[in-house]
DNA sequence: ATCATTTTTTACCCTAGGATAAGTCCCCAT
DNA sequence: ATGGGGACTTATCCTAGGGTAAAAAATGAT
């Protein structure tokens, strides 16, 4: 305990110290500030992320030039472009800082490496990678049975607190509407 | 070859007669007409179901007894709703045969079996099923960057020939349009 | 063939949200 | 403190798509 990677990983299972111990140190602990761009996109993401705190957007920016997000993460989770960081593939995607974040990283290789030594830990992250993955095209599904209101309402319960952090231009983004429509939207919720 | 289901499975690796045979008899052969419900939703989804061909759509009625597609699947994809077939959850969602379907069925009993006697198969099927989850996300994301008629032309490429089994009614379901709409549209790209 | 039902179209009016422009506020750097 | 840039709001006008109603076309059943 005292760390929700370990937690969320032990699903099932104890580990022991040394466990613990190789598992923590193939990550590397950072920090980054708000809009700080963690990947780029149009390249291979060979970076896989957890969040410990903070959230960050994976999105892309389409042929106008609009920033788009696709969904946001939170404290807990994992993020990735995974078809990129699995396959190999250029991915289009971006994954930015959309608050101050605290995250840990791991690469395609340390990850290998670490496979090696523990068997177990592939098929366990694959398993929260794709309940992640079905998590998020939910919220997106649900998207078609709301008005720009309800989705937003709907998002303020997904994410505690986001409006602390994130801006609304970002949220937005992820509701796909112009921030000037989103504050117009807002004045009317009261 | 000669069979879509057995060539998907086999990616770099061949089978043995005796293999596809243990498969293909883990499988159930069946048709079902256009607007045939083959998961009903509110329960447990325990039939994984491999298209031959035909289109499925799976989605759910909403509050309002809206009808919302929330994707398409067409020959070659699997289709089952796998939150609930993995982990056996009550499901929401529903199947339909959105045009006439020949496809086949298993069951997650049937499934556990097989994969007992064919143990690489559950990690071919899991890769497969998770590549085709990222595909359908990433149409979905791709529907923020476009508006209604840019949708209809790109589900049009997506599913070619979709114009010709399925209706209109199920397509605008999935686009988030009203079929009065989805007519309007259509006739101003003309 | 005929009738009933469903699908698709057309038309009307109305509303949510886009585009544009400009204003306010806040943060930060000098 | 002051100026500049980004974030957020407000306002005006306009358009895409919803709601409703009803016609037209297709489908199916008798």
């Amino acid at each position: 305990m005292g760390n929700a990677l370990i937690a969320l990983l032990q699903t099932g299972r104890t580990l022991t110290a040394a466990e613990e111990q190789l598992i923590l140190s193939a990550f590397t602990e950072r920090e980054a500030r708000r809009d700080e761009v963690l990947f780029p996109g149009d390249k291979v993401c060979r970076t896989l992320f957890f969040i410990d705190s903070g959230v960050l957007r994976l999105g892309r920016t389409d042929d106008k030039g609009n920033d788009i997000t696709y969904f946001f993460l939170k404290e807990g989770q994992f993020c990735t472009i995974l078809k990129s960081f699995q396959d190999g593939i250029i991915a289009e995607e971006q994954i930015i800082a959309a608050s101050e974040v605290r995250l840990r990283s791991v690469t395609r290789i340390a990850l290998d490496t670490l496979y090696e030594q523990l068997p177990w830990l592939r098929h366990t992250l694959e398993q929260l990678l794709q309940r992640q993955l079905m998590e998020k095209i939910d919220l997106r599904n649900r998207f078609l049975e709301r008005d720009a209101p309800g989705n937003y309402q709907a998002l303020l319960e997904q994410v505690p607190g986001i409006l602390l952090h994130v801006s609304l231009k970002d949220i937005a983004s992820y509701l796909g509407i112009t921030p000037q429509s989103l504050s117009r939207l807002r004045k009317n919720l009261l």
